[in-house]
DNA sequence: GTTCTAGAAC
DNA sequence: GTTCTAGAAC
């Protein structure tokens, strides 16, 4: 504890809230202004843009007028990282200002909680993210030191720690000034992050260990259960007031205190889990074997998307037969035991009695979304409570078959606070079942597809909730603004494509801005889109699939490849070729001379990550196409030469052939994203793609942003240059012979070739 | 994918 | 002045 100086007369305190949301900041401010008898101002990021976000600016600004009248201030904003807090505390230089911190930093789980059930708050901060979001915050913390700039630290660690500083602040009178110096830290920092560091290292390696060893061998998989009691056994210990004063034990006792909620974070937080049942095999008499099959493909699609997450398949019984065929299979597939497993247990009951904390468990659903039936469907309906039915209906009235949707859970419903589920994904898959609607009649062509489509929605929905938890901690209450807005718009895609995310509808209702509005409207209007196209039932769910990770989202202007190649005959003007199953059109903004595009009519086919085996044949078809194409171009002009191949990520929708002549000259050619898609790794040769799905059944892709805003080189000496202008004036004059790479496997297309 | 805009960087 | 970048809108 710094010795006090000695304060002068009266100065007007700026007092620099620090604290995650749900710490209390904004109620502890109220408190205070309520009692206190000296003029004060509440600046927060969250209300002073009058509806709309604020910014720091405006804080910063508000702030410096405040203290220029001789108010006091209170900075209300989590100001949890040093850098945030730095420019307020630079408001403060002079001597007739008190630059104070209070920092509220309370449990983990109580910020959490609070977090959570607040709906009206400003922030906006909702539901199920509040908890990662206030986890993530907090490992970024930094409590504040006097070195900083602050005359006085006041630490509140307890509520009634909280309660004092009330008091403190409560009474301080115009002409008083408090002592300087910290008050009310029991845990110097580098201890505690040393006994974080100890207690991660030692908590998350049975974790993985424990489900590496059982998650195969054993079909009971116990997994979190040792070091999860252990974090809670920790937990209650720092329930238990400590308002002593600073001893050597207590620092230590302190610093487990918070390693353990740290490590309850990773546990909670970094390695999501997705419990899933078998899809159409119970009740919808879906052929186990073939069901096996398609769970262990998309178990191997899906699991080496994410790093912190994995999937567990689940059912009653050790007799289970799926459960037994899909760990058959699955050991015979290189699939990481971390990030799958199969379990057996009540999949309402997996934390509570089996131990494994999942925080999405998948419903196999009915069409109507409805409760009852039988099975899985009715047992978690049963144990989610009202709440879950009325947060599905909230979003959808129905499903199709092959389609999922994310719900997440209202966190007063039971699986909520007793197992920690946060989401629920509904998923209907095929029915082989003649006494269900919708029956497929044997037909498993079909029934197979479908139960594809199901499960890749299924794991596209969980995917976008890992990467919604995965987001980079946030940095302010502006920026946790901004992530709650790509998640909406994330979940905006998703809907569109049938995973929709139901957000939480306190955010809409929050008096927040427009921008967000519009956004959601965007939601709803996907949404209904779903439900209602019958006829192209399943081309929702399909032209979702991509790298089978990230769901990828059409925008509304990607579309217009994926129309003509629907309905070539519309288009008839504008196409070069149409036949059964591709089309042949001009590029739009052609970036060369010659710059065509040769359409796969495949339905379904987006991109290249949708490719599978199945899809050779219709590859080389576009390869051969092409290369017609090509070469019916070098007999008009024999100085061209040809390239031809996909973007790793495409911007349109439907899986198009570049034929692009290499002399890049065109006045479409504008930026470094335009060169580097065709002049990069990000573009795959035809050649190497029929290569790589003839090889290893699926396509490499290079789809890295970082590929797209590398530095600018010639496409055949390798010369950089500093900006597209300098460039182009480069590449029209090199005389460079293509790098051999290129010239090597009919990478490129010339004269010289086609008279071979 | 494109266009437009504003602001930053050079 | 030009180029680059980011965001929004389409």
């Amino acid at each position: 504890m710094d010795e006090a100086s000695g304060p002068k007369e009266g100065n007007v305190v700026l007092a620099i809230l620090v604290g995650a949301p749900g710490s209390g900041k904004s109620t502890f401010c109220e408190e205070v202004m309520r009692s206190s008898t000296r003029p004060w101002l509440r600046v927060c990021q969250d209300t002073i843009g009058n509806g709309k976000a604020g910014s720091k600016a405006q804080c910063l600004n508000s702030a410096a007028k405040a203290l220029k009248d001789g108010k006091s201030v209170f900075i209300d904003r989590c100001n949890l990282v040093k850098e945030q807090r730095s420019e307020f505390i630079k408001l403060g230089v002079g001597p007739e200002i008190d630059v104070h911190a209070v920092v509220l930093d309370l449990p983990a789980k109580l910020c959490i909680s609070r977090s959570v059930k607040r709906s009206g708050h400003e922030g906006n901060l909702q539901g199920g993210k509040a908890a990662a979001v206030v986890n993530r915050m907090l490992q970024n913390k930094e409590l504040p030191k006097l070195s900083e700039g602050f005359n006085r630290i006041t630490f509140c660690q307890s509520e009634s720690d909280v309660k004092d500083a009330v008091k403190t602040y409560g009474t301080l009178g115009p002409l008083d000034n408090l002592p300087h110096g910290c008050f009310g830290q029991k845990n110097p920092d580098s201890k505690i992050q040393v006994g974080i560091m100890k207690f991660l290292k030692k908590t998350t390696v049975p974790v993985d260990t424990a489900s590496r060893e059982k998650g195969i061998g054993n079909s009971t998989s116990q997994i979190p259960g040792k070091n999860d009691s252990c974090c809670k056994d920790i937990e209650n210990n720092s329930s238990i007031p400590n308002d002593t004063k600073l001893e050597s034990e207590k620092v230590e006792g302190r610093a487990i205190d918070y390693a353990g909620s740290y490590a309850n974070q990773v546990s909670l937080d970094d390695t999501l889990t997705l419990a899933f049942p078998s899809i159409s095999t119970a009740d919808f008499q879906f052929n186990h074997e073939k069901a096996a099959d398609i769970i262990v493909e998309k178990v191997a699609e899906f699991s080496n998307k994410f790093e912190n997450a994995r999937l567990v398949l689940v059912d009653l019984t050790h007799k289970s037969k799926i459960l037994a065929l899909v760990k058959t299979k699955v050991a015979e597939k290189n699939i990481d035991t971390r990030k799958f497993f199969t379990h057996v247990g009540d999949i309402t009951r997996l934390y509570s009695t089996g131990g494994l904390r999942c925080n999405v468990i998948a419903n196999a659903a009915n069409w109507r979304l409805k409760p009852g039936g039988g099975g899985v469907n009715a047992a978690i309906f049963n144990a989610a409570g009202p709440e879950l039915e009325s947060a599905t209906k909230e979003k959808v009235k129905s499903l199709s078959p092959g389609n999922a949707v994310v719900v997440p859970l209202p966190s007063s419903s039971p699986l909520f606070t007793r197992e920690g589920v946060t989401h629920v994904i509904h998923v209907l898959g095929p029915n082989m079942n003649p006494q269900r609607p919708n029956c497929l009649n044997n037909d498993y062509n079909k029934g197979c597809k479908i139960l594809q489509d199901a499960y890749t929605s299924l794991f596209e929905g969980f995917v976008s909730i890992v990467r919604n938890q995965a987001e980079k901690p946030v940095e302010n209450n502006v920026n946790l603004e901004r992530k709650s807005l790509e998640f909406q718009d994330q979940s905006e895609g998703c809907s569109r494509n049938n995973v929709t995310n139901t957000d939480q509808k306190s955010k809409r209702d929050a008096d927040h801005g427009s921008e967000k509005n519009k956004k959601y409207k965007g939601a709803q209007d996907g949404s209904e889109l779903t439900f209602t196209d019958s006829r192209d039932q399943k081309v929702d769910s399909e032209h979702r699939r991509n790298d089978g990770g990230i769901s990828k989202v059409w925008g509304s202007w990607a579309q217009a490849l994926h129309q003509i190649a629907m309905h070539p005959e519309k288009h008839k003007d504008d196409l070069l070729e149409i036949s059964e199953d591709v089309v042949v059109l001009n590029d739009m903004f052609p970036k060369a001379k010659k710059h065509l595009l040769v359409l796969a009519r495949t339905r379904g086919l987006d991109c290249l990550a949708d490719i599978q085996n199945e899809h050779l044949e219709i590859l080389k078809k576009l390869h051969a196409v092409g290369l017609k194409w090509a070469k019916k171009f070098l007999n008009e002009n024999a100085s061209l030469v040809f390239r031809l191949g996909y973007h790793s990520a495409p911007s349109m929708r439907q899986l198009h052939l570049h034929v692009i002549s290499q002399d890049f000259e065109s006045k479409h050619l504008k930026n470094k994203k335009h060169w580097n898609s065709f002049n990069t790794a990000f573009f795959r040769d035809s050649v190497d793609v029929i290569d790589d799905i003839s090889n290893h059944g699926k396509a490499t892709l290079k789809d890295d942003d970082k590929l797209l805003s590398m530095e600018l080189r010639c496409n055949k000496c390798r010369s950089a240059h500093p900006n597209i202008p300098r460039l182009k004036l480069h590449i029209s004059n090199c005389q460079s012979p293509f790098p051999s790479y290129l010239l090597q496997n009919g990478r490129l297309v010339s004269a010289s070739e086609d008279t071979l």
